[in-house]
RNA sequence: GGCGACAUAGCCAAGUGGUAAGGCACGGCUCUGCAAAAGCUUGAUCCCCAGUUCGAAUCUGGGUGUCGCCUCCA
């Protein structure tokens, strides 16, 4: 067995082979900073992120080159920048950072190369003046387009027919282009915007012609695989392909891979929708690694749902993973080296299932097969570097180094303290609220732990009712009681 | 209006022809003086109808519902 991926342009899972011999090349589409990046992004991103380390893994063990471009000029950030008078520059350098910052968090590993758009402009100028020489590209008065009609296999990527397209299209009509589904190339400046010179009159780039142009720079035709979001197939993906393959022989990638929207309410997470969060709001608010266990419990190509019950329910599952794996490395220690059919066998169901299209959800559920055969796995080191190895490949192995939770935890406020100490009466330390949460704590604990002694339960338990009012739990261990406050 | 995807236990979700992984929650059990924590553990015949097949959640046809694309969008 071996890596099978899910191609959008045949529609069909089928072996994934390197094109040149042990390279992969990735080509994703980036981000547009005019606007906060939302979880949305984050699912995107995390998949890539995901294929790129499985690419690499030994089990695969290519090379990969990995770019994700940025379009750092969009329609969206200039007028941001008209209504603000912040530079658009400013504008997108500010949201790409907090982007930048959050995909930090969620240990998504930087691509090889993030090239933007404006860095660019003589490549997209080429390529445009060669699409002009072959008639499959006009100017008109407000830019330059591309002639859909020029490239016959349009619509092929997304199953779209052209005609049909028109019929129900809602794109406005524009007398200056050709066909109602040409799309611009170059948008000639209004005014003072900003602008980069050309032959035609200065303008800046279209969306599409950028990915054309910096993947024919940095990586060639064809990549091995090209990737997005669900909703790029049409048109970007689509317009990629109609600019790229008028001029060069063939396909300009091997394999397309799109991943599935994240919803939120049911609804597609859009910027125009504006029915998100800031991104760097949600890492601050939720455990980052959490997030990404979520996201690989659905398959990748799914529309999914973001709930908080769901998070919830993935903090769960993530701390369960941790714990076991603490238990599999304290067994370790002890241990001979042993040969462990059982455990061999589920590291190879755990590769065998994330072969398949990258069905990490499957994968995962093996990982909790481990958990739940802990006790019949002889070679607990043999399972704690499994885990070690499935955690890195999912980017959530940081996860590993959190050390148990502090034993005491927390901080109270002088009028809880002042009440406790009330309650305390004379066990209450002598120096009052000056001592502090953990010496009052303290004392409140060895008072319970001396009437459990005693076997005077009334009192243990109206100790810890007095607690339970004052929103402190207990927790009787074996190393001694440990409390935490707050919700 | 056109094109496409999805519909599995309370919630999330894997599984594409041979008698339904896993996670979370709930209930039960163990352990605890009790509780908490921890560990173990019980639940579904797969939206509806018809068909193909020895056999279908998995294939075909028809419904219903939800979502996406057709306009900037990961």
């Amino acid at each position: 067995m071996a890596l099978r991926l899910f191609n959008t342009r045949t529609r069909t899972i089928a072996p994934f082979v390197p094109l040149a011999d042990g390279h992969v090349r990735m080509y994703v589409c980036g981000l547009t900073p005019s606007a906060q990046a939302h979880l949305g992004h984050a699912r995107s991103f995390l998949f890539f992120d995901v294929l790129q380390r499985y690419l690499k893994h030994p089990r695969n063990g290519w090379r990969v080159t990995y770019v994700r471009n940025v379009t750092d000029v969009d329609d969206r950030s200039i007028d941001a920048s008209k209504a603000t008078g912040v530079p658009f520059e400013q504008i997108v350098q500010g949201y790409f950072d907090a982007f930048t910052a959050a995909m930090e968090t969620l240990h998504v590993e930087r691509p090889d190369r993030e090239p933007r758009a404006t860095e660019f402009i003589p490549e997209i100028l080429e390529m445009i003046a060669r699409l002009i020489a072959i008639d499959a590209a006009y100017v008109a008065a407000d830019g330059v387009y591309f002639a859909v009609r020029s490239f016959p296999r349009y619509g092929e990527l997304a199953r779209k027919n052209l005609d049909e397209l028109e019929i129900g299209a809602r794109i406005a009509v524009d007398e200056q282009k050709r066909d109602p589904l040409d799309f611009a190339l170059w948008k000639f400046a209004k005014d003072d915007e900003p602008s980069w010179p050309s032959a035609y009159g200065a303008g800046r780039p279209g969306w599409h012609i950028e990915c054309s142009a910096m993947a024919h720079k940095l990586l060639g035709e064809p990549v091995d695989i090209h990737g997005g979001g669900y909703d790029l197939i049409f048109p970007h993906h689509e317009n990629e392909i109609a600019q790229t393959e008028s001029l060069v022989a063939g396909h300009m990638a091997n394999v397309w891979v799109h991943g599935g929207l994240l919803m939120f309410d049911g609804k597609k997470m859009s910027k125009s929708l504006g029915n998100f969060e800031p991104l760097s709001a949600v890492v601050a608010r939720l455990d980052p690694l959490a997030i990404r266990l979520l996201f690989l419990q659905t398959g990748y190509r799914k529309p999914m749902n973001f709930t908080e019950d769901a998070m919830h329910a993935a903090n769960s599952a993530l701390e369960r993973l941790r714990k076991s794996y603490h238990a599999f490395a304290r067994r370790a220690g002890a241990e001979t080296a042993t040969d462990d059919s059982i455990l061999r066998g589920l590291r190879e169901r755990f590769f065998t299932t994330l072969d398949e299209d990258m069905n990490t959800a499957g994968a995962l559920g093996v990982l909790f097969d481990v958990v739940a055969q802990a006790g019949t796995i002889a070679d607990a080191r043999g399972a704690a570097a499994f885990f070690a190895e499935t955690f890195a490949l999912f980017g959530i192995a940081s996860v590993l180094d959190r050390a148990e939770p502090e034993a005491a935890e927390g901080t109270l406020g002088a009028d809880q303290l002042a009440r406790l100490i009330a309650a305390l009466g004379d066990a209450a330390p002598s120096d009052g609220i000056a001592a502090g949460a953990e010496s009052v704590m303290a004392a409140v604990i060895a008072a319970r732990d001396a009437a459990r002694k005693a076997k005077d339960w009334p009192t243990a338990d109206r100790i810890r009712d007095v607690l339970a009012a004052e929103k402190i739990a207990l927790k009787d261990t074996a190393d001694g009681t440990t409390w935490t406050s707050g919700a």
